[in-house]
DNA sequence: ACCACGCATGTTTGCGTTCACATTTCGCGG
DNA sequence: CCGCGAAATGTGAACGCAAACATGCGTGGT
């Protein structure tokens, strides 16, 4: 077993220094065309790659980012991560993803950050939609540029997520506009930013047409979390309108909802929250809120490149709007019908 | 703006030498505890990290695996590289997941193993379930070990994966069991190993079973496009049972019976693939082959660490066995009562 | 009392690259 | 034909760390 070759053994081989050969790697000016080639060529027969780690020590910058994600087995954050990654590719840098698992999210965190920071990743992507993102963030050191998706103003980094108080208002109003009374809310997990986000947009929407807000059942982002709620739902007579924490918490609800015997539209009115692929698909096609993840990650690996540049952190923000996708799941209520 | 400390900065605040601050951080014993504390004071006070690409340079190991994945949006690979990287954090490794975009599968692979590989990758795993993910395999120097998911046996490289063919199989004699004639396949894309896999699994079945094999319908993995064909499906009086590639494709079959009157399962039978986590609540709730991607995932990356402590490739493989969830979305043909 | 051994610590060297600077080569105008 | 500047190439050092080797000190056995 022979050692990986290095840069001394090409430029040996092409009979030039290894400098040169730095500097056709690196697409220096000043090197003859002849040269290159010959370069070149002992590169390929060697089958040099060049040692990151010498040239990250060297020249003590990195072109990798790092991205810390807290559940990517959910639609939102993989689709999140997948479009940095494109993007990243495209600005031609490498990204580490630290997965965070479920259960001990701090811990996680923590030892994700802090391997990020001593591979020398020049700036850090924080899916970050809860509270317990904020404490692994400050493990960072100052020079190294943050972004945060899903953050949370009062950190004072860059971030860019969806209005997802907009989003609430959206799903709220829409079922308001069809004459129901009132809307229920099925939230997501408190701890994250974006079920506490939609909380107030149902909230706000119901105040604003001086509507009573019914008591909110708080399920997980899982369709068997919303099949219980659902099930409670069901008994309600006077319930005819549900906003959901998203698409499959909806199709739990809706699930449970047929099972009482209480049809959708006709009887209940429901809408979801993500536009998921599959929610036009549903029976009845859910309407739904939608959100624009891979524009979200996009926009994430763009505030970052603006910081990298400007080689200090910024504040800025973006926010990316949702829109209503209206299908089969909305309905005057049946009793009421010319009410309001 | 005052650069990050190194070792020296620690050692001479702790009024020792560097080689003592770098044995404290490795755990060498010979190290007195007295010494061990100033040092890790003087660490904590300069908020100190060590330089991983130098430690890398110096020591010619990494613990850093890459994962090459395919298309992180959906389920099964997301679910996947998911449990490949809560493993890899109680392995103290550290992952570097490329996320190849689905567009042009080629280029991008190359081009993350390229920087997998320059970035010193001690290990690799591809989640490889399409051809294209061969050649870029073959980028990458001998030395370093390998694990595929997906992957095929004649690439002669260790390999995990869901035995789909079994699977397929399951699906199919599940639904014969039931007294249908034969069974129709939406199958997945044909890149897919999977697909393949799970198409000969139920042609195996039906003629093992003396039933003529229907024409296959092809669908990608989407729920549109299963609704695709399932607006084919509805118009064959005689498809009383139809096996759908995955849990989507099935959502989307169900969605065009629906609309065409044919109820399931009374008119049509149906099975999916995968088991997602919402396929239980699918209306009515989907009955299908359960893969463990977790476990997939957890003995991918077992069987890379066999490798990196033995030092060299080997092609051990291992197999997950699927298993049939039976929901709601299997009965008796109609017509065919009590024939067989 | 002396030697030898083991523990705690320091010194030197090299990992593979880039950077700053030194040197050689070449072409061209006077 | 000389000299000068720019282009082409080479040389040495530095990046931050760990490994190998070297040193000094205390302790126990005989």
């Amino acid at each position: 077993m022979t050692r990986r070759p290095v840069m001394s053994d090409v430029a040996a081989k092409a009979g030039v220094s290894h400098q040169t050969v730095s500097r056709v790697l690196n697409g220096h000016p000043h090197v003859s065309p002849t040269t290159r080639t010959r370069v070149l060529a002992a590169i390929a027969e060697l089958g040099y790659r060049r040692n990151l780690s010498a040239r990250v020590l060297a020249t003590g910058r990195s072109n990798v980012v790092g991205v810390v994600a807290q559940n990517t087995t959910l639609y939102g954050p993989s689709s999140m991560v997948q479009a940095i990654g494109e993007a990243a590719l495209g600005a031609d840098l490498s990204l580490t993803v630290g997965h965070v698992a479920g259960y001990d999210a701090t811990a996680a965190s923590r030892r994700i950050v802090e391997r990020l920071v001593q591979q020398g990743a020049a700036g850090l992507v924080f899916i970050a939609p809860v509270d317990a993102a904020a404490e692994a963030m400050r493990l960072v050191p100052p020079g190294i540029p943050i972004v945060t998706v899903d953050g949370l103003p009062e950190w004072n980094v860059t971030n860019v997520s969806v209005d997802q108080y907009a989003g609430g208002r959206l799903a709220t109003e829409h079922l308001l506009k069809h004459g129901h009374r009132t809307v229920w809310h099925v939230a997501g997990p408190e701890q994250w930013h974006g079920s506490r986000a939609r909380e107030a947009g149902w909230r706000a929407a119901l105040a604003e047409a001086g509507a009573q807000a019914p008591p909110m059942l708080r399920a997980g982002w899982t369709a068997a979390s919303g099949y219980q709620c659902g099930r409670m739902l069901a008994r309600i007579p006077d319930c005819t309108a549900v906003f959901a924490a998203n698409d499959h918490v909806a199709l739990g609800v809706m699930r449970a909802l047929a099972e009482h015997g209480r049809r959708v539209p006709e009887d209940v009115s429901l809408v979801g929250f993500d536009d998921v692929p599959e929610a036009a698909y549903f029976h009845p096609a859910l309407t739904t809120v939608r959100q624009e993840f891979a524009d979200v990650g996009r926009q994430a690996l763009r505030l970052l490149l603006d910081q990298l540049v400007s080689g200090s952190r910024s504040a800025a923000s973006a926010l990316v709007e949702p829109a209503l996708v209206d299908r089969d799941t909305v309905a005057q209520p049946a009793t009421t019908g010319s009410r309001a």
